[in-house]
DNA sequence: CGTAAAAATTTCGGGAGCGAAACGATTTAG
DNA sequence: CTAAATCGTTTCGCTCCCGAAATTTTTACG
């Protein structure tokens, strides 16, 4: 696997991947809130708020909001932590996993469409 | 130049690129107004509202107010068409330029960070 | 001309999000 | 066993955003 890649086909994977995702009428997330949720996912728990609001830099109450949005939308889940209570414990869903899943592979289109002759049959616009 | 990524690789990118650039305090733009910001800087002009309407699928007061934000940040202009003064052109600014500049950094570096040991991330589980 | 169409915005009621500060619940320190 | 510290949430006043429908301005055309 190789990935080099400049500046310009960076924004541009960007691009195609952000507006194929709205265009299929996804969340409208925020940054704040993408971030988020691709961490949760991502990186090794235990995800707490304090510890979100630290690796963000963001307030608590803004992660208590953004954690609001993505479990009302179901893609996340609050948890006690039974160790120490005043903690939650922030918990993928199978409705996140399979939203980041088909994300993912916008992203992966979107990078393949970089290199190639565009496949999709969408207009080159996209 | 090659891109060949796994689905999981594309995830991770982004999660880097859109952690960092949450980190930096960058405004916390909406998929939506990301999706038109990347498009008006990154497709051959012109630009209508009526346009990123039709091309993002949402209702064109969406597309107004995306432009309202944007312009109020400074990384956006309107400019009535001379041809057809109904019409408004999206165009870019300085401020806009530097924003995508700094952000297409983020997402290169995210991308190199994925070829090379992990420093903060283990293999993460679906 | 005059009417229809088109482009963008505004209005409307309602829902989210913001940071700072205050708050209850829980744990830890003295 | 009380006092302080920690964790997450809520409250406060304010700004932003939503889609549907109405509105304004401009253009097209019969």
């Amino acid at each position: 696997m190789s990935i080099e890649i400049t500046e310009l086909d960076g924004l541009d994977i960007w691009r195609r991947a952000i507006v194929a995702s709205v265009r299929r009428d996804a969340p409208d997330l925020s940054a704040r809130q993408m971030a988020l949720l691709l961490t949760v996912y991502l990186t090794p728990p235990p995800h707490t708020v304090r510890g979100m609001s630290d690796l963000l830099k963001v307030t608590k109450p803004a992660v208590t909001r953004a954690v609001d949005r993505l479990s009302g939308l179901g893609m996340m889940r609050r948890k006690v932590d039974p160790n120490d209570r005043r903690s939650i414990l922030l918990q993928r869903t199978v409705k996140g996993s399979i939203f980041l899943r088909e994300f993912g592979e916008l992203v992966v289109g979107a990078a393949q469409g970089i290199q190639e002759a565009d496949p999709s049959g969408l207009p080159p616009k996209f």
